[in-house]
DNA sequence: ATAAATTTGTGCGTATGTATC
DNA sequence: GGATACATACGCACAAATTTA
């Protein structure tokens, strides 16, 4: 235990001049005492005291200016200029539009982009941000890996709040937080497209969403309650997830997939609609319909969410829910840059609203 | 320029250490000289060796070991593990299946990417590439801007090597190239496109082609070898090429090939067959064919390149030439792992074969 | 097994140079 | 010009770790 509370001089005087920082409250930019004051308070040779602002020196919290004096923090050499953005999937359509925003936002105030894949994996999204925090990173931008359930990785992101640094929550936001995050308000867009449907004359209208992810269950959320305001009781077998493990492969998706629509199908009576999670479930739906004699929206009803390329295109165009895509990762690189310009972690909200795209997947019954 | 050449004793120590290692060949975990020897060999105090060593210490260039030496690198803490990709477009459908293969094996042996958006343009390319020099990375794979025109960045690619740092070039080789590259044999694949047009009984056979790109040059030339094989001469009318500006926004994008597609119908006689310089192009083509009245490949043969997502669906079919992909990105990462474990930059050529995958969107003649 | 030699780690005192106010 | 503060540099001493005689 001795050994352990050893330290020599230098090290004593390096923890010292932290406190110090700490105690009298030193702003950034500010001078702290010379190097023969604190030479001559710690009673040792200003050589000594020289290794220890040394140290400091090469952490970044200081730096001196011949002539002048050593000073606290604030100097534009600070930091490795490198922002940290681990995303579930590097396949979903929405990653390029996000990717691009986070990315433009980044380039033009000189920082670079370090990107990780977690694949929704909670053990490989804690090894990439580990592995990011020993390179230093200024900030991090991540999509949470299976964000609606319990075990994720809220502790490690708590760490990185404890550190000062930045990190902005995408598509997920948590019960009791303090970190800052740019959502969409799935619950409405989730109730925007249900009550799209119910407004159109359906009732038995099937939601097929994925359960690992906050949004899914946020959109099924909106579903339960346009379906509750509206007096339609729920039925079981029109409600349907699926896994992230499902979507590894563009084969096991498809797989997934059908599998639904074919339970779907089979179920009496069957549904005259069906609420997509996304555009790339709509457009996978659609297909396997279109393969097993159905046709959209004559036979079936289908609407998908985030106005994607994918559903604009005229031979699909899917009534979609918008998503504010770009926009979001550009928010969120915006905030990261604003918390590291001012020093200062501030936790900020936004959410964006959804709207209905009305394309021509959704038959107006009675 | 004696200003200039001035440099305290401490650095000019520094700078004949590090000759010294390289001068006497010192290898990893070898000891150099004694703090002591080298304090008399410069003539000296052991204080000045000792800061000169503590900043090569900083720079990972040298470990200590107490009562036995200072050595030459060798430390397991080498280098910054940090690999450089550098795409031309985030948005294009294979980057994703690209950067998925990249990641994969580099985040398996704990490598982190650093992701860079050159959006085709030659300057800010050269920006971020000289960013990721300054943040140390250990290797770089790109896909180089404006690959079709001369003055590319390909100097700065040299400068890399020169540092001896790996480099793989990604869908384009250079004419004099000591570099390592991973591509597809477009001019083949080109040939095979059109050749199985004209085995069709087409002869008015169009090109939609990226003349910015190399491979859209080469697929181009392996479309007028194929012609000129058939005895086919070319049409100017029907030859058709886009600049990436065109490519920036969606909206953009679409215009520029609607625009292409108007004047190709206006042309008399106008084709019977497109080929298109990828799927993305192929599906913009498609949609507005539908637009106009013309279905495939009733009225008008199509075909793709790429073999993508897009093209697979039932709805489209079209059909195209296959491109490795994620395996394109494995191979990249593991040349890079490769040059780095063996500490020796060798120059791997990978080239892959491409082939035509069938679909329904081209029309037997005659 | 012990002592001596070597090498890095820590620490003190001093002197001179240079930049800023 | 003088005062102040950091930058560079020398010499010395002892401690701690390791190797070698």
């Amino acid at each position: 235990m001795d050994q352990e509370s050893y330290l020599p001089k230098y090290l004593k005087i390096k923890k010292d001049i932290k406190k110090l920082i700490k105690k009298h409250k030193i702003k950034p930019g500010e001078k702290i005492p010379s190097e023969y004051e604190l030479a001559k308070k710690h009673d040792v040779s200003r050589h000594t005291v020289r290794k220890a602002l040394d140290l400091l020196l090469q952490e970044g919290l200081l730096y001196k200016e011949q002539g002048i004096g050593t000073f606290y923090g604030g100097k534009p050499d600070n930091g490795s200029k490198m922002v940290g953005f681990v995303s579930i999937s590097v396949h979903d359509y929405i990653f390029s539009d996000i990717l691009t925003g986070i990315d433009d936002i980044l380039h033009e105030a000189g920082y670079q982009l370090l990107l990780g894949n977690s694949k929704d994996n909670i053990a490989r999204e804690a090894e990439i941000i580990n592995n990011m925090l020993e390179r230093d990173i200024d900030g991090l931008i991540i999509e949470p890996a299976k964000s609606s359930y319990e075990d994720n990785n809220t502790d490690i992101f708590y760490k990185i709040r404890e550190k000062n640094r930045p990190i902005i929550i995408l598509d997920s936001s948590f019960s009791n937080d303090s970190f800052s995050y740019v959502v969409v308000d799935d619950v409405k867009g989730g109730e925007a497209a249900t009550s799209y449907l119910i407004a159109n004359g359906h009732k038995r209208i099937a939601i097929i969403y994925k359960d690992s992810h906050l949004p899914g269950r946020q959109r099924f959320l909106g579903y339960k309650r346009a379906m509750k305001d509206a007096g339609i009781p729920l039925v079981s077998g029109y409600i349907k997830s699926y896994h992230f493990s499902e979507l590894e492969t563009p084969d096991k998706f498809s797989d997934a997939i059908n599998k639904i629509v074919d339970s779907l199908l089979s179920y009496e009576p069957s549904p005259t609609a069906i609420f997509c999670f996304n555009d790339q479930v709509a457009v996978e739906v659609k297909e396997h319909l279109n393969l097993t004699g159905k046709s959209i929206p004559d036979d079936i009803s289908l609407i998908g969410y985030d106005d994607s390329k994918l559903v604009k295109l005229n031979n699909i165009g899917i009534t979609s829910i918008s998503h504010p895509k770009k926009l979001a990762g550009e928010k969120a690189a915006e905030i990261i840059l604003k918390n590291l310009q001012e020093d200062d972690i501030s936790s900020e909200k936004i959410i964006f609203e959804p709207e209905l795209v009305k394309r021509n997947s959704v038959k107006k019954l009675n």
